[in-house]
DNA sequence: TCTGGGGTCCTAGGACCC
DNA sequence: TCTGGGGTCCTAGGACCC
């Protein structure tokens, strides 16, 4: 059996990349991506973490300082972002058929039948065409386990003299680096587990590396066992090609302005409801039953907390948006209490199954409701899709858009790529 | 004033069963 | 007086990821 490889790509910056795509100002000037209401930067380009700008910073900190020093802020354009991955997964397919899409910005490919001396130049040749045929630019990251790989990711990320790309299927170069990556660098490393094997004397990922397998699953159960070996190039962990199959659904928020009065919250928990039925569809799954929560703010100090969740049993299987909904709101009526500022509210699904597979005959609602309702939501779904999402929404529950809670969005840039209104404009002089 | 959202995996410990 | 033991299932919570 011949050894394995694994290249790990992920786009720099990722967000702020995609935004510099379709505006040339930003290329060399700091830009930031923030969270949803604007609330924290978690995307920035080299030039904004040199300001200092930390991930999860909250922006009304930083507000200021980004004013002053030019700073370029965007809220998050997740349509966009998303039509940008899907074409940059296009290329890599081109350089691997055998490809695990491992988050919005970062796939793993198999590399394992690309001559060993020909690795570098394929990544490099890759990195070429994502920039050539997307604008995104790329780090590419080789080794013989996913999780070398993402440590020589890692590697050329940190080190610009790389050129983007590190090969640690190379002796030379796992020799030369392994012993430079500090313990907390090392993928599935957090800082609970960095401080208990700093405790065993682990320095630099070959310290890790060296530690005796049992010691390991001692201090950090069988994911530390595994991080041994998968460091000493045994793999334990595969490309996983196919996406499994999610096991839970949320959609959760939190609010713009808190809530406090049980219609604004009842809103709120319909719309995550109803977002909800049109996730679980689009996937052909299903719940028994559902999670309302809501709780107040730790920012909010000398407030009274209160923190609320509640279980919901549907009648059977369903990704039925009115069913859900009806489930939900009843988890905000029976559990509501006035007086406390709430700060976030969601739905929240596990032990999803497969809708097919799922429903059984059940006494009130036959065959033909059934397929009548699922008619119903395929039609819901079009419309939604088609006129932009709210566009038909049940009449009960006072969805309206904007609502005061709505999260916020006050910097978004168009949706360059994914809404026909918004394409950007070209002048010819 | 303003502090993200959505996942996965693993384990310990209690409940329950035979 | 002495009062089994092993298995499964479930849940909460910790830890980590992007």
């Amino acid at each position: 059996m011949s050894a394995k490889a694994y290249a790990l790509s992920d786009g720099n910056s990722f967000y702020c990349s995609c935004e510099r795509v379709f505006d040339a100002r930003l290329a060399k000037v700091p830009v930031i991506v923030l969270s949803n209401n604007d609330g924290c930067a978690i995307a920035r380009t080299a030039e904004a973490k040199a300001l200092g700008i930390k991930m999860g910073d909250p922006f009304f900190k930083i507000r200021d300082m980004c004013k002053a020093r030019g700073v370029r802020v965007y809220s998050s354009n997740y349509a966009f972002y998303g039509d940008m991955s899907a074409r940059v997964n296009a290329v890599y397919r081109d350089f691997s058929p055998r490809i695990e899409i491992y988050s919005i910005d970062e796939s793993f490919l198999d590399v394992s039948d690309v001559r060993e001396r020909d690795r570098e130049s394929l990544a490099r040749d890759m990195r070429e065409t994502v920039r050539a045929w997307t604008g995104i630019p790329t780090c590419v990251g080789i080794g013989p386990t996913k999780t070398l790989a993402k440590l020589a990711n890692h590697i050329a990320k940190k080190n610009p003299v790389l050129g983007g790309v590190c090969d640690l299927t190379d002796d030379e170069q796992y020799d030369h680096w392994i012993i430079r990556v500090p313990v907390a660098d090392i993928w599935g490393v957090g800082p609970a587990n960095a401080r208990r094997l700093e405790a065993l004397g682990c320095d630099n990922a070959a310290d890790v590396r060296d530690l005796d397998p049992k010691v390991a699953h001692k201090a950090m159960t069988v994911v530390g066992e595994r991080l041994v070996h998968e460091l000493r190039g045994t793999p334990c962990l595969d490309l996983e090609t196919v996406a499994a199959t999610r096991k839970g659904c949320a959609v959760t928020r939190s609010f713009s302005e808190r809530v406090e009065d049980r219609a604004t919250m009842e809103q709120a928990v319909a719309t995550h409801a109803f977002r909800l039925g049109e996730k679980l569809r689009r996937e052909g799954l299903a719940t028994n039953h559902v999670t309302v929560f809501f709780h107040t703010s730790e920012h909010d100090r000398d407030r009274p907390q209160r923190s609320v969740s509640t279980l919901v049993t549907l009648p059977e299987a369903t990704s039925d948006t009115l069913a859900l909904l009806k489930a939900c709101l009843h988890g905000v009526r029976k559990t509501w209490r006035d007086g406390y500022r709430y700060s976030k509210g969601g739905v929240v699904t596990t032990d999803l199954m497969p809708l097919a597979t799922s429903q059984r005959a059940m006494p009130g609602l036959g065959q033909l409701e059934r397929e009548m309702r699922a008619a119903l939501m395929e039609a819901l779904d079009a419309c939604n899709h088609r006129f932009g999402r709210g566009a038909v929404v049940p009449g009960a529950a006072g969805f309206a858009p904007n609502h005061e809670w709505s999260t916020k969005f006050e910097m978004r840039s168009p949706r360059y790529t994914t809404r026909i209104d918004e394409l950007p404009v070209v002048r010819a002089a």
